[in-house]
DNA sequence: CTTGCTGCAAACAGTTTGCAGAACT
DNA sequence: AGTTCTGCAAACTGTTTGCAGCAAG
């Protein structure tokens, strides 16, 4: 899962011709050492308690790659900070379905899903899964 | 509507002893005539447009007025900027649904909600309803 | 040796705050 | 008159950028 995670950010720096360079070795590894949404204040200092000579702009940078390679995502909370959160693979879709002629469009949004996972937490759940739809009319026979 | 939410304004002032301004009237007025989550910066600019005088930071803390009072809500996208949107009436909540015991806990989250909203603005969709179920284990069952 | 990367500090953007004067009650 | 509110500018916070030196290829 960790070398997983690695080989795709390897790849990925590869294909687009990036240096490999120490502090991006030991942000990766930092950042996957987190749980859920770390910010980059915490990132940065987790990073400089092993590791003192790194740059705040540094650990802007990195990550901003790590979202890039689909290793992370950026999350917004209500405090003003930037927050990274470890992408994690076989996330599905919901679904808009139309009351009028049955259509069903499919969509996915991350932070829906995020957000279900936070609830989950907070009311102790263990997540196996959800269903969210949203009935309305299409956009074709809202104009009929 | 727009009366309604004036009213609640004007209650909430009353209630917390705020002064009624020329100010805090224009900046609702002005909040009341737009549509979804306008940013703080254009809400400025309109309000600057029809009226030069008011300051950057009176729109700013009027907004917070009216989070307080319960006319807006804070909304956040990835371009930096804080935006508001109204807050309307009739919201219902959702559940998480144990699948082992079937208990159910019901809740609350705005931020789905306006979230479906986009999703079925982005497809043309006119929203009538929507359901949304997250299963799982409930904190008891997960103990045993 | 060439080019990209880093660390620093300065710059930036959005938001908040301190304060003197204006406005409400 | 007393106190709150406003507008301004300065301060703040989180993030980005320019640049000289460093390091990877």
């Amino acid at each position: 899962m960790i070398l997983e995670k690695k080989k795709m950010f390897n790849d990925f720096a590869a294909a687009k011709g990036l240096r490999s360079t120490r502090q991006r070795d030991i942000i990766l590894d930092i950042f996957l050492s987190t749980h859920q949404h770390i910010s980059v204040e915490d990132l940065y200092f987790k990073v400089k308690s092993s590791n003192p000579g790194v740059g705040h702009a540094t650990v802007y940078r990195t990550l901003k790659l790590f979202v890039e390679c689909g290793l992370a995502r950026e999350v917004l909370f209500y405090d003003g900070q930037t927050r990274y959160e470890h992408v994690v693979a076989g996330e599905h879709h919901d679904h808009l379905v139309c009351t009028n002629c049955n259509s069903i469009v499919e969509f996915e949004n991350e932070t829906i899903e995020m957000l279900q996972n936070e609830i989950a937490a907070r009311h102790g759940f263990q997540i196996k899964g959800h269903k969210l739809e949203i009935y309305g009319l299409c956009s074709s026979c809202r104009r009929q």
